[in-house]
DNA sequence: CAGCTGACAAATATTGAAATCTGTCAGCTG
DNA sequence: CAGCTGACAGATTTCAATATTTGTCAGCTG
């Protein structure tokens, strides 16, 4: 559609497929309407993505590495370990909750993947849970948690709170119960992990 | 295919309809192929199931029943508050990981009948959910459990423990970590309803 | 006459042929 | 000659014709 005399670089391909999964979806999105979106004939295309589920794989990796990156910004955060936590989870789950929301067409395709057990999306899980991993190391520092082993607390974490993160429950998130429904489970865990001296909120 | 000269009862249905799903699975299994297991014609089943759905969701409906009632029998158990909600969330475990595993098809009903929404799954886990908070409420009055509303609490505790029993991930449960993950989120959720005044078992 | 049958219309699923898409590559072009 | 094109084979999807299934009901039958 626009002809560009700039070089064609596997950033410019990412951004022209993002843009043609939000309007198509996963479903009907081509390499052909990417290609002709960049104004290259798809065979261009091959030229940086061996395949299209690779090319799918690296925008969906772009899109996952936007949240990874906000919600690392909060793991640095000068906050009592138990807040931290809660501050971390609240925008995990409203981070998802906005891109299914605002972002369909993109928030499916991540479904898709999700569904294949995508490498992609097993790196994100893995990288989530390491920045949980380090709130749990934090906090048990600091005296305010109580875990043996702060890898398997964070995965537990993460399990317990799937329904609020997990793209297969997307549909619920709209329901006005969802956040008091996440609140009791957040509660309840951070009781779980508080350290027995606790101050009793 | 054994024409019988007993009566056709709602409950001879339910049985040939388990068998036929049994055989051919929620997509391929008809009513025809009911019908001609039990030797009559397809119009007699519609006068006991209005619908197809409707069937398919009876039989459901009895293989669901038969969890919650072994369920059942333990909230009736004699134990420490804290051993009973760990049996008792074990043996849900344990119990879908065995009808997925044993009864692929009638499984994958169920996971058909989750996926829709439908009444009879929402039902299956209100009742699930009431016994489980007559476990805290019971663990509450015997002071183990130190919880606000009892129905929150058991709410969140089954939403906690959804990798375990929601049949999205029927397929992880063959795993190897499955277990220690269960434990481990098991563990946390227990330690989050525990008195404060806790023996640190 | 209660309960079943079987013929039927409408809805849904299957099939197979045509169209499109994916992925490759020889050769063109700036 | 690095990078793109476009023609191509094989895989996949679409589409429409056909077949099956669902759900109804008038009438048969024990």
């Amino acid at each position: 559609m626009a002809p560009t005399t700039e070089t064609l670089t596997a950033e410019r391909i990412l951004e022209a497929t993002e843009e043609v999964l939000r309007r198509h979806g996963p479903a009907k999105a081509t390499v052909v309407d990417v290609a002709r979106a960049l104004g290259v004939s798809h065979g261009s295309v091959y030229r940086h993505f061996r395949t299209k589920a690779a090319l799918r794989e690296a925008v969906t990796k772009r899109w996952l590495d936007r949240t990874s990156e906000a919600l690392f910004a909060i793991v640095g955060r000068d906050r009592a370990p138990e807040t931290l936590l809660r501050e971390w989870l609240c925008a995990l789950f409203d981070a998802k909750r906005r891109k299914a929301g605002d972002d369909p067409e993109l928030f499916a395709t991540f479904s898709v993947l999700t569904g294949e057990n995508s490498r992609v999306v097993d790196q994100h899980i893995e990288e989530l849970t390491a920045q949980l991993t380090e709130i749990l190391r934090d906090g048990i520092t600091r005296g305010a948690f109580v875990v043996t082993d702060p890898e398997v607390a964070a995965r537990a974490v993460f399990h317990a709170t799937g329904r609020f993160h997990d793209p297969t429950y997307a549909g619920s998130w709209k329901r006005p119960e969802a956040q008091a429904e996440f609140d009791a489970v957040l509660d309840l865990l951070l009781r779980g992990l508080r350290a027995a001296d606790r101050p009793q909120h």
